[in-house]
Parts: structure tokens; C-alpha cells; sequence
DNA sequence: AGGCTTAGCGGACTACAGTCCGTCTTATGA
DNA sequence: TCATAAGACGGACTGTAGTCCGCTAAGCCT
């Protein structure tokens, strides 16, 4: 499961020591990932919006704060269970191969990326849905989103310097929010559609 | 006060007499407008977001349950609210004059639009988050959103028919949630800026 | 006017998110 | 090893959204 949220020496990761809070007591530890757990076995179970937080800390065996402190709210624990998917597209995008890593030209990396956040949004809409609405603006806060915008803002400013890249990346980026990939989903649309829906307008707004 | 929320009788708008279910009722009424008063007095007062629908109740000396049952719920009462001020704009766009009414070119109407979109949503941002996040998916099920999109797809077909219109409507709407809008604003970025950005966009989608 | 049906009323009730703080555990260093 | 402080624990508590249903009033029909 996933151990990615807790604090994890800096020198142990090899990174020249700042601040080095301290490590991360093993009581928490512990809680910590039976959290983790207790919450993917209920969200899968019952469905993401069937199952409250004091259920997933009853499970978990701890008690409300423990899940609150360590995680902030719902949104906070969705997007520690998601994160373990997102840094696999964010692995590959940073060190991949082409065409969704270095490599390939601009557009090509911009298309190849949308192909990829829509399948990994389509997977876990649920989720997705829960780290983005669970609190107001939870979507523009969460560190991926930040990596997201990055991406996007630099290829865009490398393929069309002219346009304004890190407005233009949200404007990107707002076609992937979670629930309106929902709402379409459930009006009928396709992934294909979606996918060659997003292409084209890349297309459109990027130069070969 | 805004008075278009209620069961308004068709024969009374001249229209023909469909279904016909029944005039709105005098306490109805008189509660209904009770309430859309409270509530704007409240939200002007304390900020949307500070009020309860608990508060507004008291304040509109009805209970609780007259407010859910005559608006479903908080996202409900903001759409009410903002109905006044969207159905301006849905003036405009159908029957007022160029470039927001009909006679310009399609992609001036879009323009013209997303400028008039961003700064109703800029007015009301705080309304605008209330009524697209109170609840999951709102912002798709609200009448005005098909407008809008009807609107966008219509004219999206009219000037690059081999275009996923339908699709590309969503698309160009996204970046015009609330919550987006709100998370730019506090990163300092400004209206201007929004609205150039998303023409610069509506020029690359749109042939002239 | 008076009865009767239909719809609206409203507040008690439930369930859930998120907070708070006294208690207990862990890690440390003497 | 043990005292101590930093910090985690957890459950009682608060505030809010949304539901439910017995009660009441409006409108209709005679």
C-alpha cells in the first residue's frame, strides 16, 4: 500500500538535510497505513460517497482524530490514496519515454498527456471526484495539480511563446475536472470522444 | 426580488395550455420570496459562505423544511439567486443586439461571450461556487448550463463543422467554473488577463 | 358557508464533517 | 534504564445539510 504520505528523512533519500523535521513516530506509522488500507477496502466496497470518515476510522481501528490530523479532511485522503497512480504518470512524464517524456515535440507530449490524465481519471472518477470537490478549490491546492500546470505551461510556452502558457495550461486543464468528466461519462460520452474532443483543441491551439 | 422561481401559470404567459399543474399557492409564494430575501440580505451581510440554511430559515421565519422542499437544497438557492442576473444575459444572447445577440460572426458571438460570462462570474463568484459545488455535479444539471452550452454548440457548429461541437462547448465552458475562477483570482491573476487568455483560445479553436 | 382534498408547513431528527483537548506513547539523552 | 518532552491518540462535542411526517391552511366544489 501506499507509504507516500508521511514525513521520510531527506538524508535518507540521499537530499542534502534543511530543516529534518524528525521521522515519523511508529505509532503513526502504523495508523497511518491502517487508514490507508480501511479507506481502499471501504471505497471499493460500498463506493467512494457511501462511506463516512468515522466508518473508515472504526475499521481502521483508531478514532476520528487520528484520520483528521493525519490527513486534513476527505479530500486530503483521497488524494493520498490516488497518489500512488498520479506518480506513475508523473514518473513518466518527467523520465518516460517519448511521447509522453522527453523527447517528442511539444504538441505531441501535450496530446500524449491528456490521453494519459483521461485514462487515469476515467479509472478513478470517484476518487478523483472526492480529492477535488471534498472542499472548495481542494483541485487547485493538491501538489499534483501543481505538477500538472507545469508541465502543460511549459510546452505550451516552448511550442507558442506568444500565448499566455500558464493561463492557457489551466484553461487545459479545466476539461479534466472530475466531475464533469462524470457528468459526461454518465450523458454517454465515450473516452475516445473525449480524447479526440481534447486532441483537436490541442491541435488547434499549438503549432506543429 | 427575483420572482421567477415558482410554478407560474402557461395561459397567464400567453402560451399554450399544456399540462397546466396548478397555481402556486398564496403561502407559497409569500414563503418563497421570504426566503430569496432572507437569504440575499444574509449573504450581502456575512459572505455566502458564512450563512446556514438554518440562519435563513430564522431569518425568513419559516422552518427548515420549507426552505429544502421549495429548493431542493443550497445549491438550489444560489441558482435562484442568480437567476435574475444569468437571465439577462440569456437576453442578450438570443435576442439582443451584435456581438453578444444574433448578426455577428460566430466566433465574435463566442468571444463576445466569454467576456460577458467571465464578468457576471467575476461579480458573483462566491454565488456562482455555492450554486456549481453545493452538490456533486450540480454545475451540469442547472438549466442555464445547457443554455449556455446550446448556445456555444451552436455556434461552434456554425463556424467549424467538422468540429465535435457538442464536446468543444463543455470544453470552452470549463475553464468557467466557479471554482476555478475563484483559485486564479487569489493567485492574483486578473480579469483581463482571463478574458484575453480564453479569446486567444476561441480564435485558435475558431476560423473567422 | 361548510366540508373536503390537496399541498404546503415546520421543527424534531439523523448522519456526517470537522474540532478540541485531556490522556497516553514514543523517542531521546543522561 | 528511566525521566522527560514532543507529539500522537481518540472520542466527546459542535455545527450543518438534508429528511420525515404529523399538522395546518388554502382552494375548490356543492
Amino acid at each position: 500500500m501506499n507509504d507516500s504520505t508521511g514525513p521520510q528523512s531527506a538524508s535518507q533519500r540521499g537530499l542534502p538535510v534543511v530543516g529534518e523535521p524528525r521521522p515519523e513516530r511508529a505509532d503513526a506509522r502504523r495508523n497511518r497505513l491502517r487508514v490507508l488500507e480501511a479507506a481502499d477496502r471501504l471505497f471499493t466496497e460500498h463506493g467512494v460517497k457511501n462511506v463516512s470518515l468515522d466508518a473508515i476510522a472504526a475499521e481502521a481501528g483508531v478514532g476520528k482524530g487520528t484520520v483528521f490530523r493525519r490527513f486534513g479532511d476527505r479530500a486530503g485522503l483521497a488524494v493520498a490514496l490516488l497518489d500512488e497512480r498520479e506518480q506513475e504518470l508523473q514518473a513518466k512524464i518527467l523520465s518516460g519515454p517519448p511521447p509522453l517524456g522527453p523527447g517528442a515535440p511539444p504538441l505531441i507530449r501535450v496530446m500524449a498527456f491528456l490521453d494519459a490524465y483521461l485514462d487515469l481519471l476515467d479509472r478513478h472518477v470517484e476518487l478523483f471526484m472526492d480529492s477535488e470537490n471534498a472542499s472548495d478549490g481542494a483541485r487547485y491546492r493538491i501538489g499534483s495539480y501543481h505538477l500538472w500546470h507545469r508541465h502543460l505551461s511549459h510546452l505550451i510556452e516552448a511550442a507558442h511563446p506568444t500565448l499566455d502558457a500558464d493561463y492557457t495550461a489551466h484553461v487545459l486543464l479545466a476539461p479534466l475536472a472530475a466531475d464533469l468528466h462524470n457528468a459526461l461519462r454518465t450523458q454517454g460520452f465515450d473516452l475516445d470522444r473525449m480524447k479526440s474532443g481534447l486532441r483537436a483543441v490541442a491541435k488547434a491551439l499549438l503549432p506543429a
